[in-house]
DNA sequence: GCAAAACCTTGATCTGGATCAAGGCGATCG
DNA sequence: CGATCGCCTTGATCCAGATCAAGGTTTTGC
């Protein structure tokens, strides 16, 4: 655990901000809680093509310490409530309490494994596969906690378009394989964005793994 | 950096040892040190379907505190030279050594930055697009110093196939885009696996980014 | 040194998902 | 309220890469 000194001073540096959807979040070098919203993480490549790298659902920590190699963009989906620390802040923090980069480095691999099991499924997994699991994957950060039994319901927050590019799919395909899951019975679709899922269970038989 | 102390503790708590080419590295809780080889890091869908989803390439560090959400297996591609710690004295260390953990989280960040590089190439590049980039990588791992202007040959410690489950790919199509690069003048190949690039400069145009 | 086994290449054909095309909602706005 | 715009669905056709098939080459083992 942190320090009580450590938690007044990061409590005094920090700076609740809010950001509209559609917004890019520029990247200064500070770090954030999301308190509520979702954000994209993007990289793009030439011709117009865009991969979606991951994604950050509330409560989630954003931001990271040295420079990354390669440019990614991080764009939010919804209206997004944060609350920012100054970079120096966590910095010098890091050196000092070894329980925070502790957490910073837990955080970091847990990123690295979410990231590898995209790789898993962009390279090997069939399209309605990749839309079960991409399912599986709102829901799961929507309500962490929900009965795998049970069924749920929430909105989408990404466009059709959004989802083909994490998925590595055009619009139309994403959109015929809702049709389908939708049509077998394991989905239903209120206005284009609202999904209610029968049950976690009877997706993961879809998703391939 | 670390204190003398510390050095001298890792050193004293360390061993030395060699795995030979397709045997898997049982995942104790051990941290390594990659003294030489190159090892790779696998995910397996049902239906024999295989994601490669990273490569360790001397001089490189593995290991990793925390359990993982999902098993990913580690193979030596050729025979490996090892240098390994115990677990509990790093994961101690991490406490003691601020430096330390910074380290790990710096390399754990360099790790999530080429995952999502290569979620970007396997959702969004074309087949000859990914063996391009493949090729660079490789030739960046194996001599970090080199010329992008000048020539430069090596032997692939990987198989066809193996390219294939890195790529998302079968074998026929690597083999044929090898055979492409390889009339377009890109690339000379010996004997299977010993490439020759005429440059790096050469590939980057080709690889899609 | 020969045979078997692994690994690789090339050709022919097939197909999952892309591309092209044509509307169908629902919001927002004048 | 009707028009425009952004987003989504569905159908028709196409093609990059998969699959099927047939050797060729290199390595391994006896």
């Amino acid at each position: 655990m942190l320090k009580a000194r450590q938690l007044a001073e990061l409590a005094g540096a920090s700076s609740r901000h809010e950001v509209p959807a559609g917004m890019e979040l520029s990247d200064d070098g500070t770090y954030s809680n999301l308190l509520s919203g979702v954000i994209k993480l993007t990289r793009n490549l030439p011709g117009g093509r865009q991969q979606i790298v991951g994604f950050h659902f509330a409560p989630d920590f954003l931001g990271r310490p040295f420079e990354a190699k390669r440019p990614i963009k991080a764009e939010a989906l919804t209206n997004v409530e944060l609350c920012s620390f100054p970079g120096t802040t966590i910095d010098r923090m890091i050196n000092e309490a070894p329980e925070l980069a502790r957490q910073l480095l837990r955080h970091a691999l847990n990123e690295l494994d979410d990231a590898r099991d995209w790789m898993a499924a962009l390279g090997r997994k069939t399209a309605s596969e990749k839309v079960a699991s991409f399912l599986l994957m709102v829901a799961g950060n929507i309500d962490p906690a929900h009965h795998p039994a049970s069924s749920m319901s929430f909105d989408l927050p990404l466009t059709r378009a959004d989802i083909a590019d994490f998925l590595g799919l055009t619009i139309e395909t994403v959109s015929r394989e809702f049709s389908r899951l939708r049509s077998d019975g394991a989905i239903q679709i209120a206005n284009k964005r609202h999904i209610s899922l029968a049950s976690l269970a009877q997706l993961k038989e879809r998703c391939g793994d």
